[in-house]
RNA sequence: GUGAGAGUAGCUCAGUCGGUAGAGCAUCGGACUGUGGAUCCGAUGGUCGCGGGUUCAAAUCCCGUCUCUCACCCCA
């Protein structure tokens, strides 16, 4: 047997009716704040990402799906798309055309991780990202929008962590200021935080060592060195955010695993995603256009982990999304087929959906199959229906059934699915 | 990349001390030829993940490997 590849793995039916419910609400809102959808292609030049995302990061150095074409380019599966659209935007030249550009994206990442929960070697995001602004309205909008959408899939009670990463004006500072804070303690960190110490010092302020944790928990806080810029930027965000009634939590010690943040960064948790509660993340980039060879450009924009959302989208959301199950036409005997083709196209024109069942079995075999399969409704079609131009209409849960004629077919079943 | 657990029918699982494979559900057929869910009878379904080893004999013990699950690292 053949199975799919290590990480991936198949969405099926009925399931992909939430996951296209999901897509077809963020499509949606991202319209409604004037957003357009931006595709970009999975497979990238490897530099691409060893420029944008950081050649130290984990994503770069052990995470990349990357392997060398047959015309020996190397080529890897993205493993994010803010660096994709990033290059998209340089190369077709979208900052000469001014303004603000909203950008938008749904589709599948890479990276090569050992799968756990929450986790999966290919797995989807939807991004968007807004270039060109470096106002902290802009901030403040991608948050408003973020949770417009999270709103809509029934999610309540969610909060945002916020921090502040600076820049590279006054980043070094604190960085300077947090290593000689830990230097003295040295030895409480294990190895990984060590690690972390030596080639990203902020990683260290989100570990998972109870002992490090109440360390850093004392240690200097980023807040307290931007320089006046940052600082205002922030306090603007804020500001806004509060306006907006945004519900979201300073969190200090909040950094991110992209080199290419700069200022604001954010993520929201949930409850049930396992260790991998990161539901979504995102922040600034006020460096990364023009890092790629770009003109000058801020930037700023979320992703969020798709797979992890359907995990734990409310299950009334998901309900809505499973309903609507087609309606049976059912013909009496394989003489009646006709019949209830045409029935069933009369349906479809008037956008019910419906699919005939086969008359080999007899019409039980046909109801059977029709429950099983979820149907609320059978449209039941023999000889007398077929001369008398009616048909039989069935509650399959009621256990009730009506003849109506053939032309108030689809107006009678309309009012039915209405009542239930 | 590191660690732990798991892999037997389509699904959920049982399988004793090593003795040649089982249940429930599902599927199909029948009781039931213009009306389903219940019940009863019957049938189909297996490379016991894969490869090697030990043994007269391996689903069972040993080694390797693959996959899955969870955790670490890291992140969505």
């Amino acid at each position: 047997m053949i199975n799919a590849v290590k990480g991936t793995r198949d969405l099926l039916p009925p399931d992909t009716r939430v996951w296209n419910r999901v897509e077809e609400t963020a499509r949606e809102v991202f319209r409604l704040y004037g957003f357009e959808e931006i595709r970009t292609p999975i497979l990238e030049p490897l530099e691409l990402f060893v420029r944008s995302v950081g050649e130290a990061s984990d994503i770069v150095h052990k995470e990349m799906y990357a392997f060398t074409d047959r015309g020996d380019r190397e080529v890897c599966l993205r493993p994010e798309n803010t660096a994709g659209v990033a290059r998209a935007y340089i190369e077709h030249g979208l900052a000469r055309a001014g303004g603000v550009k909203k950008l938008y994206y749904i589709g599948p990442q890479f990276r090569y991780e050992r799968p756990q929960k929450g986790r999966y070697r290919e797995f989807r995001q939807i991004g968007a990202e807004v270039l060109g602004a470096a106002d902290p309205a802009s901030d403040a909008e991608v948050l408003v929008m973020l949770f417009d959408f999270l709103r809509r899939l029934g999610f309540t009670g969610l909060t945002v962590s916020l921090n502040s990463v600076g820049t590279e004006e006054c980043r070094p500072r604190y960085v300077e200021a947090l290593r000689d804070y830990l230097a003295p303690h040295i030895a409480v960190l294990g190895p990984d935080d060590q690690r972390r110490l030596e080639q990203n010092p902020l990683r260290v302020l989100d570990s998972k060592d109870p002992a490090v944790k109440s360390l850093v928990s004392s240690a200097p806080q980023m807040l307290e060195f931007l320089d006046p810029p940052s600082a205002a930027h922030h306090e603007e965000m804020l500001r806004l955010l509060d306006a907006a009634g945004i519900p979201y939590k300073i969190e200090p010690r909040l950094v991110r695993g992209l080199d290419y943040y700069t200022r604001t960064v954010f993520e929201v948790t949930a409850a049930g995603l396992g260790a991998q509660d990161a539901l979504l993340g995102g922040g600034r980039y006020d460096r990364l256009i023009s890092d790629l060879g770009g003109p000058k450009t801020a930037g700023i924009g979320f992703a969020i982990g798709e797979d992890r959302l359907v995990d734990v989208v409310s299950d009334s959301f998901r309900a809505a999304a499973l309903e609507g199950v087609p309606v049976a036409v059912i013909p009496l005997s394989p003489d009646d087929r006709g019949y209830a083709f045409a029935l069933a196209s009369g349906l479809r024109e008037r956008g019910i959906s419906c699919d005939v069942q086969t008359a080999a079995k007899g019409p039980g075999a046909g109801l059977k199959a029709a429950e099983k399969r979820g149907s609320r409704l059978a449209v039941l079609a023999g000889e007398e229906e077929r001369t008398g131009r009616s048909a039989v209409v069935k509650d399959l849960i009621k256990r009730t059934q009506e003849k109506v004629s053939a032309e108030s077919l689809a107006s009678y079943i309309r009012e039915r699915e209405k009542s239930q």
